[in-house]
DNA sequence: GTATTGACTTAGACAAAGTCCAGGCTAGGA
DNA sequence: TCCTAGCCTGGACTTTGTCTAAGTCAATAC
């Protein structure tokens, strides 16, 4: 994560703790934190930072295109670190855990012309559903 | 529409001036509009309606599963009375425009079991982006 | 090392989307 | 026609996110 940090100074950005905070939290494999629990683990950390903070933090780690936003349900985004390999989502509809999944093949092949309406897709994104084996568990 | 009407009395739902004006607010196709757009509509019909109402209302119709609730960004959820017929969505990056679309093939089955972390998969949603043809126009 | 400065951070106000509740109203059955 | 369980309403409240004015500080220049 550190070369991701001397990444974006390269970049002119300013490389303060609360940065360095945010970037931290968001490391690991399978992580899709909320705005808020990236806030109250950075708080953990550095304990006077600020909601706005890393609100406008995880917008330029996105805009830089280090951290993709990605939005399951109708509630709070949630912030992947894992932006520079392709992926999608399988979700647990019992207890909410994400998990980064690959399928194979292109799904805009599978978008006849026909259903385009004439749009230029850029890209397209899935979305699997169904229960993780703990909430499977009869 | 009134089928709709007719098979919710059925089901014992009281059928209320509110809730026939939503019903009739959310027919057509490609018809996906947010809470307060489907409130805007049927105030024009019913202008005492509350926002509550609506809410109560579109959730009433989810739950039965005679709406879906389609989450496509970070915003408001959007109400799509295309319920009974599988479809993705097509979306428009520069207007918002959304269209049903009917890609070939089972997105499930391209998820290898080896992707599936012990799952059980119910179901997969894909969004397809791109520009619209107005919005495609140099 | 010190000074400088524009970018960064903060607390809190504000906004959008959605939920919840107490009290009044009414659809549909008796 | 009357009754009442279920429905509706306005408004308070919550969650998620944005914006701003004023204070702070990282990086550069000297
Ligand atoms: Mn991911
Ligand atoms: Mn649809
Ligand atoms: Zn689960
Ligand atoms: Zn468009």
């Amino acid at each position: 994560m550190s070369d991701l940090l001397e990444r974006l100074r390269g970049r002119g950005w300013r490389l303060t703790s609360q940065r360095r905070v945010v970037a931290e939290v968001l490391n690991g494999d399978h992580v899709h934190l909320t705005a808020d629990e990236v806030h109250a683990r950075a708080v953990q950390r550095l304990p006077e930072i600020s909601r706005a903070t890393v609100y406008n933090t995880l917008g330029e780690l996105v805009t830089l295109g280090e951290v993709l936003e990605v939005s399951t349900d109708g509630r709070a985004k949630r912030y992947d670190p894992n932006a520079h390999h392709a992926h999608q989502h399988l979700i647990c509809s019992g207890c909410g855990a994400i998990r980064d999944v690959h399928p194979q093949g292109d799904p805009i092949a599978a978008l006849p012309a026909t259903e385009r309406f004439g749009f230029v897709i850029s890209g397209a994104e899935v979305t699997y559903r169904g229960l993780c084996p703990d909430c499977a568990r009869p």
